[in-house]
DNA sequence: TGACTGACGCCGG
DNA sequence: CCCGGCGCCAGTC
């Protein structure tokens, strides 16, 4: 699998967190370890960094709950008209963490 | 080829 | 709860 492939596959996924939940780097990178062998919460936070501009990128926390350094603000916002609730600007994983459930889909 | 770096994660102090 | 250290993977200098 290609590099641009990779990045693909975490985008997409991105793209299916629903509105009003989250997932960490490393639940990204466990999930795709899956399909595509590899994973790696930095390789995922290097992607975001540079390609998550076109997707719910507020939608991706670390596995604290914690914002994006350099994007609390936003993320906050976009999060919090989403109905993600913060604790001292942090989301709530125990409740708003989110997996995907799909296991029939082949991919 | 080796060292450095980064939207990470986990453990220990 | 904050901080530091170590492991991790890939890209860049």
């Amino acid at each position: 699998m290609s590099p641009e492939e990779y990045r693909e596959q975490v985008l997409q996924l991105v793209e299916r967190i629903p509105a009003g939940r989250v997932m960490s780097y490393g639940a990204i990178a466990e999930y795709l370890a899956d399909v595509s062998g590899r994973c790696s919460a930095r390789q995922v936070g290097t992607i975001m960094a540079r390609y998550g501009g076109g997707v719910p990128w507020h939608r991706v926390v670390n596995s604290s709950g914690r914002l994006p350094p350099g994007h609390e603000q936003r993320a906050a916002q976009l999060l919090a008209e989403e109905g993600v609730q913060l604790r001292a600007g942090r989301v709530i994983m125990q409740t708003t963490s989110w997996y995907p459930e799909d296991h029939t889909s082949g991919r």
